[in-house]
DNA sequence: ATTATCTATAGATCTATAGATAATGC
DNA sequence: ATTATCTATAGATCTATAGATAATGC
């Protein structure tokens, strides 16, 4: 059939700017798939070598070294994310007025990830597995969350704190610190959670969690910080 | 001043029993530590020799390979993290008798682990960082997190639908999903807390997260768990 | 003339084992 | 006679680089 198209388009071959931007996409997209199965020690450059169908050389010759390449197979993504939680945190404020709800603030905190981990796409359903072990190890791990979410956190801290007035600080930590567990432990889609109950729930069911999430927490929090309060007003 | 004690009790070498107990211990505790600083594959068989100041050989004398040193490493936590887990649930069930609270079970879930984590004893520290990355570790390290925690969780599971009658199933279940999520960062002890609340909180505060977790997902699971149940009534 | 890709290889590990040695056990 | 420990080393990786090759860019 080809064979019969008068004027058929040259194959052209890609410029080389294009040919850069492809090759290392699909060097960042194989070493985004092995890191999170196998996290930063568990993955040799030989194997994103040979899942990317390149040369181990190349990988040396885009990224220079194993550490920069995770570097960069992280950015990529938490940059994205971040924009994203931004932006819903700006929408609900504006939105929410004078009003705005613990649940609201989760969500914003929350869905915004889980629906980009959700949405299909595979890279980022590996860069939530990812995250989930970043945040989960000390050292590097923690180094990095701190260098890609800090500015992120202290600006959802701040609101959670306004939200919450007269609840003691600490009280206000400790809540962030197990949403966070639970809401990297979700983005991890471990598949635990599939097992326990018997096919029932999918760790990859992203909606599910982003419908619950918010509501146990805004919950859970408004528990703590207004038991903190009311024991705090009889003095 | 040794030297005037007149019957000097000879240098007796130990026992070969306790030599094996003594230095297969020593490899134990040097590998758990580096597991909980680096992962599974962050780790060398190297490294942890020269921790236990023996030679490689001696850590396959004793531990055949990698992936058996790192099961043993965890298995021995994991045992007496379980029976300490059952023993608080069903000490709980018989003191509550009729009428068991949704914080009480899950205090029972929680903190018979944060307390042997926060007992000050190293090996239990450094185990607790292990879980956090072992739970957020797909593939072998759910295959793990089965083995080692399936029963204590469906067991659970179980009192937490009898407590939560006419909830649905699957609601239990994500409020479980989350619970181990918020529960297994917090044994982490990634410090991350510490830095996000300028030291305020440290992560290796056990007490204050025993204090927290249960009050928070007691309240939080009842609202979605009591939420759902509402929303079912009309019909 | 520059750039993407390939070839070849150095040098440093890493796991694992075979076999020797020096104690303890009986 | 058995067991804990040490010596030595094989064989398999793994990271990284130097230098060649074959395209594109101008």
């Amino acid at each position: 059939m080809a064979s019969t198209i008068p004027d058929e388009t040259p194959p052209r071959r890609r410029s080389q700017k294009e040919r850069r931007e492809e090759t290392s996409t699909r060097i960042l997209d194989s070493a985004e798939k092995l890191f999170s199965e196998h996290g930063l020690h568990g993955v040799t450059l030989r194997d994103v070598a040979y899942e990317a169908k390149v040369d181990t050389s190349l990988v040396h010759y885009y990224f220079s070294n194993k550490d920069q390449l995770f570097r960069s197979v992280f950015t990529r993504r938490a940059s994205e994310a971040n924009v994203a939680r931004i932006k819903a945190l700006d929408d609900y404020l504006e939105k929410s007025g004078d009003n705005p709800t613990l649940h609201g603030i989760v969500d914003a905190f929350t869905t915004p990830a889980l629906r980009l981990v959700g949405s299909g796409d595979p890279g980022f359903r590996n860069f939530g597995a990812l995250v989930g072990i970043v945040n989960n190890t000390p050292g590097w791990g923690q180094a990095m969350m701190s260098e890609f979410f800090d500015d992120v956190s202290r600006r959802f801290l701040e609101i959670f704190k306004q939200i919450l007035p007269g609840a003691r600080e600490e009280d206000v930590y400790w809540c962030y610190h197990f949403l966070t567990g639970a809401f990297t432990f979700s983005l991890a889609q471990t598949g635990r959670i599939d097992k326990l109950s018997d096919g029932l729930c999918h760790s990859t069911d992203m909606d599910s969690i982003a419908e619950r999430l918010p509501m146990l927490f805004a919950a859970g929090m408004a528990s703590i910080c207004e038991k903190r309060l009311a024991s705090a007003q009889p003095s």
